[in-house]
RNA sequence: GGGCCCGUGGCGCAGAAUGGACAGCGCACCGGCCUUCUAAGUCGGGGGUCGCGGGUUCGAAUCCCGCCGGGCCCGCCA
């Protein structure tokens, strides 16, 4: 497709137009590439848009016969289209050529080359299992960092980890002064146990008897003193917690670099250095009067909106830092305006064997993220505040504003339906919110456990003679494959409203769909016999082959739209869009039964799809399954 | 009060960056297709004032203004 709208853009220049504006048709009927400059022209020249369109086309046409590319004829359509054709069997075999020498590279680019970009997901608090909206985050994130990749860039992925909050006193409180054990129950995993049991239950506490929020006020100032009991404590069940959590992750195909301890910002000094700086640049001030006297302010009058509310507080009047303060000390440190650094110790691995690190005040591992040229981080929609704050503090600090992206995405709701599952009243709203510490949420996990089941049972169904552990094993796939699917097909500006029974779907427009038509392509060419390394020409294509041959050319244009509007949704709908071709070629096309030209034609075909979808499955995190 | 987001057939969505050729898809509903490469598929049918009202334009779901409905954010919390 690139080669044809570059060959047509050639074509009308030398025809006379400058700057054609072309587009891909949406129906085939109107050619493979469409020319609309003869509307804008036709007001400059005085002329109606079929007049210059014809007098384009007709010198088009000229040069169209010198040449001899793939665009074999123009034609003028209605108000004043042009459009261009093209010598299909010669283009197919273009397509499929192109395809199958990139191969694990095809659609890739050099857009990124030379260019590091610094990704931030998952960070949720350790104190909890993953819901569904934090998977929403970990699919986003961890799929945004692959399709950097494959655009050439080089990506380091970070996991922000809040252990410094009330929410980690709130367990602490719960092991150290109301008796609950610091080992789960049996059979429940750790980060579960944390969440679902000992969160909620100190939450309820605490507002049932205010004498204990006391306790935790003095709980939280003891975590911060690193010598503390309290501290050992925390950062024990946030480590625990964490391996838990990262089981999750992984499960949703997510791989890090680096782990990043909120803590540690303020350890290793981070803070005090973009303090200073702050200081320096007199971004801030300490407050002497009114209600924020004694506190380090952020001046935020110079920013459009963020200055009708006030400034922002830095360093409370107790002399602790607040959360906003420590994250711009964390971006100051992504872009590298500050000095200080972190040092790491090993965490753990990632499923490709590669190391985990994490940071630590005893580590003696560097790992350098120098030299950033955009950080992301991919947090939800509900921060856009203080993330403007960091931004604009760093703009402050002297650094280019542009280069911290906040990767907004709305959140994982309830569906009225699942909400009264869970036994909540809900009267006339449309969805409800999920609260962590009131219980009020669904776990990512048992969410891809029920689609496992139904799909194992599926699975069996159809294939009565599979060995159990194969069933096990492709249902998990399948199941990981409906859920992550789910989570980045849409806009990311839009609330999901999470129900079971709907997660429950493997047919339509899922994962399953995309995965399918994978399998179905690998049973064929499973089946053929060897075919011919080099492409057969075929004179008279079918539509069905022409439909699909066009997806599959347009996959680079895909990636780098989708890079350069960091929008998965245009790739996850790619996808789709690719596999129905491919299932309607499969349906009309038989392979294995025509004769032999026709057979290796399309066998190469079905290759070039097998590659096309597969790097795109692998951006997108779906596994892959040759069967089902 | 200030700022941001969403509103497309019964339901869930794509199309919106760069305005174009009859607004697509999935679910649900009705009716076909497995002695032929996996029917987790496929074909056909019914079903739409693209929230409402203006404006710009040869042309608006898409751009601009206003309104309505829903959501989020505005803490010495994280």
């Amino acid at each position: 497709m690139k080669t044809l709208l570059a060959e047509s853009t050639e074509i009308l220049r030398e025809a006379g137009l400058s700057d054609p504006k072309l587009e891909i048709p949406k129906s085939p009927e109107h050619g493979e590439v469409s020319c609309t400059s003869a509307f804008e022209l036709a007001k400059r020249l005085h002329k109606s848009p079929m007049e210059v369109a014809m007098d384009l086309a007709s010198k088009a046409r000229n040069v169209i016969d010198k040449r001899k590319g793939l665009i074999k004829s123009v034609e003028v359509v209605k108000p004043g289209f042009i459009n261009f054709y093209v010598n299909w069997p010669s283009y197919a075999v273009k397509i499929i050529e192109d395809v199958l020498s990139f191969a694990e590279a095809y659609g890739a680019s050099d857009t990124g080359k030379g260019r590091r970009i610094l990704i931030e997901h998952t960070s949720v608090n350790p104190n909890k299992a993953l819901h569904v909206g934090h998977a929403r985050n970990v699919c986003l994130g961890s799929a945004l960092a692959r399709l950097y990749r494959f655009a050439g860039f080089s990506v380091i992925v970070t996991n922000y980890i809040d252990d410094s909050g009330s929410q980690m006193a709130d367990i602490v409180l719960g092991i150290k002064h109301l008796g609950y054990s610091n080992e789960p129950p049996e059979g429940i995993r750790f980060d579960e146990y944390c969440g679902d049991k000992i969160y909620v239950e100190v939450n309820r506490l605490l507002e049932q008897k205010p004498e204990l929020s006391e306790r935790k006020r003095l709980l939280i100032k003891e975590i911060e003193d690193r010598l503390s009991e309290g501290f050992r404590l925390s950062r024990e069940i946030a480590l625990r917690v964490l391996k838990e959590q990262l089981k999750t992750c992984q499960r949703l195909g997510a791989s890090y670099d680096i782990l990043n301890r909120e803590s540690d910002v303020v350890a290793f000094g981070l803070w005090k250095e973009t303090f200073s700086k702050l200081k320096q640049k007199n971004a801030c001030y300490l407050a002497t009067s009114g209600p924020k006297a004694g506190c380090w302010m952020l001046d935020l009058s110079g920013h459009k909106t963020l200055s009708k509310e006030g400034d922002e507080v830095l360093v409370k009047s107790d002399g602790t830092t607040t959360y906003v303060a420590r994250d711009i000390a964390y971006a100051a440190w992504k872009l590298g305006i500050i000095e200080r650094d972190f040092k790491y110790k090993p965490f753990g691995k990632n499923r490709d064997q590669s190391d985990i690190l994490i940071t630590d005040i005893d580590g003696e591992v560097d790992f350098k993220i120098r030299d950033v040229d955009t950080t992301i981080a991919v947090v939800d929609i509900r921060q856009r505040r203080p993330q403007e704050i960091v931004k604009y503090a760093l703009g402050l600090l002297g650094a280019e504003p542009s280069k911290y992206v906040h990767y907004a995405y709305e959140v994982v709701s309830l569906s009225t339906k699942e909400a009264e599952r869970m036994g909540l009243d809900v009267s006339d709203t449309e969805f409800v919110h999920m609260k962590g510490r009131e219980g009020i949420y669904v776990k990512a996990d048992s969410v891809i456990d029920s689609i496992k089941e139904k799909v194992m049972s599926e699975t069996t169904q159809r294939h009565p003679d599979w060995h159990p552990q194969k069933v096990e094993s492709i249902a998990e796939s399948v199941a990981v494959g409906a859920f992550v699917y789910a989570l980045v097909k849409g806009d990311a500006d839009k609330i999901i409203v999470f129900d079971r029974e709907e997660a429950l779907k493997i047919e339509g427009d899922t994962g399953p769909y995309l995965q399918y038509s994978y399998a179905r392509a690998c049973r064929i060419i499973e089946k053929s016999p060897i075919m011919q390394t080099k492409v057969k020409r075929r004179e008279a294509l079918e539509e069905q082959e022409m439909v699909l041959l066009r997806e599959i050319s347009l996959f680079p244009l895909i990636v780098e739209e989708s890079v350069k509007l960091m929008l998965l949704k245009k790739l996850a709908n790619y996808a789709y869009g690719l596999a129905s071709a491919f299932n309607n070629f499969y349906e009309s096309c038989p392979v294995l039964t025509g004769d032999e030209d026709t057979m290796n034609f399309r066998l190469s075909l079905i290759k070039a799809y097998l590659i096309t979808m597969g790097n795109c499955l692998r951006i997108l995190g779906i596994p892959i399954v040759e069967e089902m």
